[in-house]
DNA sequence: TCGATGCATCTTGTATGCATCATGTGTCCG
DNA sequence: CGGACACATGATGCATACAAGATGCATCGA
């Protein structure tokens, strides 16, 4: 995926540990150590160790001293702080955006747009990972209107975090993708129109129906 | 503070570069080494190397490869990110409050009050130390009361920030720790009233007289 | 004089070794 | 049979060694 060099191994340890806690190769629960991932990219424990810090303040993995280091299970509490978090920075986004220049709204709105035009092309293709991508650009597009690193950062974790919850999610009939499509519409809709308080509603039943897929109520 | 020892080498490495980050006895703009810090703190590399990574995830430095470690200026930007996000976060905390049963609501309250009396009595007695402790309590209580771990760590590390911010702080006569205490009881009587909007209000008065104190304008 | 080149130096990136700590187990004693 | 202790095992914490990249400077040539 990632050319497999050109890069630091350090950053090979972090990207790989990291994409397999989020695609669930690493289930929640699961104790790993230094020495297993370093032999399995064969590296010394020294770069493993700096990926592991990374993934613990990235809130994947919890290290225990000398003990090893266990893969966080996702844990409906979390949930419920990341959706908050969610809502939290896209909304602010959202009503920053409505009381910019309608000009800049404009720009955004278009933006949005064009990613959601990507989506309805992946969900009549039936490209999940086109559908799932332009998801995740979308809600980026949002929160980088707000032109704060602060918050972009944080919301880059956050859906980090939002990935792995995916996995055990319930619902994930064909019906959902649209619901979200439809979702994100109603969204750009009230941006366009420079209703923030009615973006927000949108945003929150988005958000909602996130998790009721994901924790089911 | 933190007993001289009994803590590992790379907290050691962690808590005193940090703290002369924010004590400025770093400046921003210094370029260091792992090599100065790991002679100065008597230990080797591995665990100074730990604790610079751990501040750049923070934003308090930022590495070049094979070059050193720069410690970031704070810029006029930089305080615009850090009090937007302030404000998203704190003010997210008493919106929640207020829309919580009101038995919550005391309970906060009355912690905030106790707090205000020791701000009070620091203040009175010309503590300065105290003072600074008061108003991270303060604020801190605020936030906590929204019981979302993910927020509430991103506030310790924009409260850091806004630790060496203050250095280059203005205003620094003996009226503005009046203000500012004033400026609290503001707050906590909003909130004690359930007037979420009239809280969130004198937040941004709260915050805003910081920047003016901070930026200047 | 000015620019290019090669070298000395400094710093990080990674590997490796060792000490320490935590844990599980087997044995011995009651 | 049950519990405590000593030890084997395995993991991390840290120190140290080495390789490679980046920079600045002196030198050399045009």
């Amino acid at each position: 995926m990632t050319g497999i060099s050109g890069l630091s191994a350090k950053e090979r340890a972090y990207r790989d540990t990291k994409s397999r806690i989020l695609d669930g190769s690493l289930p929640g629960g699961d104790l790993i150590t230094e020495g297993q991932v370093a032999d399995t990219l064969a590296m010394s424990r020294t770069p493993v160790r700096e990926a592991f810090l990374r993934l613990e303040a990235e809130g994947l993995l919890r290290l225990f001293p000398k003990r090893g280091a266990l893969v966080v299970a996702v844990s409906p509490s979390e949930v419920e702080a990341v959706l908050e978090a969610r809502e939290l920075v896209e909304g602010h986004a959202l009503t920053k955006l409505c009381a910019a220049p309608e000009e800049d709204r404009a720009v955004v709105a278009g933006a949005l747009h064009a990613v959601l035009d990507i989506q309805r092309a992946a969900l009549a293709a039936g490209d999940e990972q086109a559908f799932a991508e332009a998801d995740r650009r979308f809600h980026i597009t949002v929160v980088e209107s707000a032109h704060n690193p602060i918050l972009l950062e944080l919301y880059a974790s956050l859906r980090d975090r939002q990935l792995r919850m995916n996995l055990g999610s319930l619902e994930k009939g064909p019906t959902r993708p649209r619901a979200i499509l439809t979702q994100h519409e109603a969204i750009v809709d009230a941006l366009a129109a420079g209703d923030a308080e009615e973006a927000r509603v949108r945003l929150r039943v988005h958000l909602d129906a996130t998790r009721v897929s994901v924790v089911g109520r």
